[in-house]
DNA sequence: TTTATTTGGTTTATATTGTAAACTTGTTTA
DNA sequence: TAAACAAGTTTACAATATAAACCAAATAAA
């Protein structure tokens, strides 16, 4: 009846995230901070969650001398994406 | 950019209720447990936090010797789950 | 008739989450 | 050189989700 949602997909902030980049294919941690609102330090927790689970890449750099965050989906990312938004539709209708 | 999910709906088992429950308008929570899998103890715990927050209203009776439990959305519940839906397409698009 | 099983739940305990606050490291500005 | 700022990370805590254990009444089995 209701196809199970992928629990690390369901969540506010991780969601927006993947929102984000599913739209942008490259974003850093600034930028992402700014497009959900979130706080640095829950961003920061839910990045590494996305990265364990290999659904987004995190690459640590620089930009002259401050440090750059870059975050991409990968395509077991996009994927488990689009899984998620069906099994949400069983919930929602349409 | 993203709307706030209200988190009472933002949870897969009592989306699921209030799925069924727009749909059908009434439903026993044997009827629900049925429809969502859940188990008891998790469906009677997730019930009292929809109707303590006015989605739903949770009667129980009898239905000849058995206890009935039946559950039914309210127009505040009903608006709710719009307004949640409405919310989760600015996170997963159209 | 007493014992076991089933039905329809509720309560409780625990593991997992989400989140903000506090901290760190390095950089720029006064 | 001290203060403020930027970009994160770590840590601590409160809230959640969930299953296991429990309970009470009815029915079935011995």
């Amino acid at each position: 009846m209701f196809d199970k949602l992928d629990p690390l997909l369901h969540s506010e902030l991780r969601l927006a995230v993947m929102s984000v980049l599913v739209g942008a294919d490259e974003a850093d941690f600034v930028y992402l901070r700014q497009q959900t609102g979130a706080t640095a330090g829950n961003l920061s927790v839910q990045l590494d969650k996305l990265a364990a689970a290999g659904y987004i890449t995190v690459e640590k750099g620089f930009q002259g001398k401050k440090p750059r965050t870059t975050c991409r989906v990968t395509d077991s990312g996009r994927a488990a994406f689009a899984t998620y938004v069906e099994a949400l539709r069983s919930y929602i209708g349409k």
